[in-house]
RNA sequence: GCCAGUGUAGCUCAGGGGUAGAGCAGGGGACUCAUAAGCCCUUGGUCGCAGGUUCAACUCCUGCCACUGGCACCA
């Protein structure tokens, strides 16, 4: 079997409800991965969440939970989230998982052989109450430490450190030699930056057990848990080892290394999304991570922005917030998916407003793609009882321009711009409908022949447009599909050539795709 | 403090040495297939400020201002 497309979102730290940020950065991931399987290729979506950590034992234990039980709480909404996004999603992996947990025990036991780690001390003023070390950017103007941090007293403790200043040069190489590696660009950038004007300090694995019980233990050490670094990240290489991915399993020495029956090939990711909260992360600490373990890298990470509501950064304290749910809900889960892959270009940061998201909806979703497809084929039904009589290749090369850009600003990780293209192609139909006004040649028995083909042409566009919007509106294109008479999905890509629709073929039923909410019916 | 970046029409942004562009919003018109949608036409800008280079600067250079991001640090 080839190797799979192999995408994956953050795993979500499992400390609260999905928001907007998630749901965006799950979106766009989607709308890549679907377009790979348009493409032809095998696409492998995963997402998933972050379980351990101080927050969650916290957490748990205020509400007087254990870990586990908390979390398993919890990770019943966040596994809702694919199905109200309509994400299509082939695995979800959770950081308690037994199978997450053996290989970031065989990464560590692997390392600690390889002489990557070391034992030192450190000490740091601890604040027992917030159970965390504090740092200078803590202080007070007057040298003390905020009350809230309570009895804060200078403490030394043992930890395992991870060795990064072998890796500072090949890394630098890497960014530059590889101008995809980090993207967008500007976010390459900083990287470099960051790794040319300072020695990386080595990565601190550990927490003692006595203080955070609640993460993997180390098994050489097992008074130690590991820390984020070696738990959350390892994700995107255990469930791989769990689908019995070769090049993992054989760098970890996992059983699976031999090619079982139904393995996946995944390794390399292709695509790491991320927020841009957590580049260097995934810049600098992942791949020095995976060079350590004998691994090839990613080939892209790629850091999207942050949104706001109404220009104020979101809180809950404050109610500003957006609520996936809600908006799905409200307005359907095609017009949500719209509207955060089209208002922003990956890597900027956004500002949702109500009014914008109701303007994008009536203007481009009402209104341009709803109404094409309503007039087009009512008008099909209506002079022809929606039979579609005889071809004609009228829009043809305007189908094939939009086809060819959607398909290149896909594959270059840019949907909005693939969004552009196809609005193209609907603002060119719609101004084709009022060029040729077939309710005019439906007056005029004479121009029959020419009716015949300005239908042909409008509803093989509309059905063009079904194929190109599949990534991003897959329920919108399967109506249109539905709408045009066509049973199969129009998930093909090589579909969207033109001449897909036979003469003689009978169109189904027809219903507006988005109705407009802004004016009620009379 | 250091390093980037941004500042263009009411809004969101594109552009790039030689009559300022798009979408949305606003105004007008002709049509009627359609979700009163669509189509055509159109009003908006001394392109952050001040200098400089040039025959010519919104575009290049310098300084300043404002905002954003990253890094570092202090009380």
């Amino acid at each position: 079997m080839a190797k799979s497309f192999f995408i994956t979102t953050a795993i979500d730290y499992s400390n609260g409800q999905p928001h907007l940020g998630h749901a965006y950065e799950k979106i766009i991931a989607d709308v890549l991965a679907r377009s790979r399987v348009c493409f032809g290729e095998q696409a492998f979506f995963l997402t998933g969440l972050d379980e351990h950590g101080q927050k969650v034992q916290q957490a748990a234990l205020a509400e007087g939970k254990t870990p586990q039980a908390f979390c398993d709480h919890l990770a019943i909404g966040w596994r809702s989230l694919p199905k109200t996004l309509n994400l299509r999603i082939d695995d979800f992996v959770r950081t308690t998982e037994l199978r997450h947990k053996q290989v970031v025990q065989a990464i560590l036991v692997k390392l600690e052989r390889e002489g990557h780690f070391y034992k030192a001390e450190h000490s740091g003023f601890y604040s027992t109450r917030q159970e965390t070390f504090l740092t200078e950017k803590d202080r007070l103007p007057n040298g003390g430490f905020d009350p809230f941090y309570g009895e804060v007293v200078e403490l030394k403790e043992e930890n395992y450190y991870f060795k990064l200043a072998p890796h500072q040069d090949w890394l630098i190489s890497h960014i530059e030699q590889n101008p995809e590696f980090v993207s967008p660009e500007n976010r390459r950038n900083e990287v470099l930056g960051f790794l040319k004007n300072q020695k990386l300090e080595d990565l601190c694995i550990t927490r003692p057990a006595s203080r955070l019980s609640w993460g993997i233990p180390i098994p050489f050490a097992p008074e130690y848990v590991t820390y984020v670094w070696f738990d959350a990240l390892v994700n995107y290489i255990s469930v791989p080892a769990s689908h019995g991915d070769p090049i993992v399993c054989q760098a970890l020495d996992l059983p699976g290394s031999s090619g079982e029956a139904g393995a996946r090939e995944l390794w390399p990711a292709d695509i790491h999304v991320i927020g841009k909260d957590i580049l260097q992360f995934h810049a600098v600490y992942w791949p020095i991570m995976l060079r350590a373990m004998g691994l090839p890298l990613p080939s892209r990470i790629l850091a999207h922005g942050w949104w706001q509501k109404d220009g104020q950064r979101m809180s809950k304290s404050t109610g500003n917030t957006v609520d996936p749910q809600a908006v799905v809900t409200e307005w359907g889960v095609d017009a949500f998916r719209y509207y955060v892959v089209r208002e922003l270009a990956i890597g900027a940061d956004g500002n949702w407003t109500d009014a914008g998201f109701s303007g994008r909806y009536h203007s481009e979703l009402a209104n341009g793609l709803g109404n094409l497809v309503n007039r087009s084929l009512s008008m099909v039904h209506r002079y022809r009882g929606g039979v579609l009589p005889a071809r004609s290749n009228d829009l043809e090369a305007e189908a094939a321009i939009a086809s060819g850009e959607t398909e290149s600003h896909l594959r270059a990780c840019n949907p909005q711009a693939a969004l552009q293209s196809i609005w193209a192609l609907i603002a060119r139909a719609n101004q084709y409908v009022d060029q040729t006004a077939p309710f005019k040649l439906a007056k005029d028995p004479h121009r029959s022949a020419r009716l015949d083909e300005v239908l042909y042409a409008l509803a093989e566009t509309t059905r063009v447009l079904a194929v190109l919007l599949w990534p991003f509106l897959p329920g919108t294109a399967e109506k249109i599909y539905a709408q045009l008479g066509l049973g199969n999905s129009p998930n093909r890509f090589t579909d969207s050539s033109w001449g897909g629709i036979r003469p003689g073929h009978q169109l189904g039923p027809v219903a507006p795709l988005f109705p407009r909410k802004d004016h009620p019916k009379a």
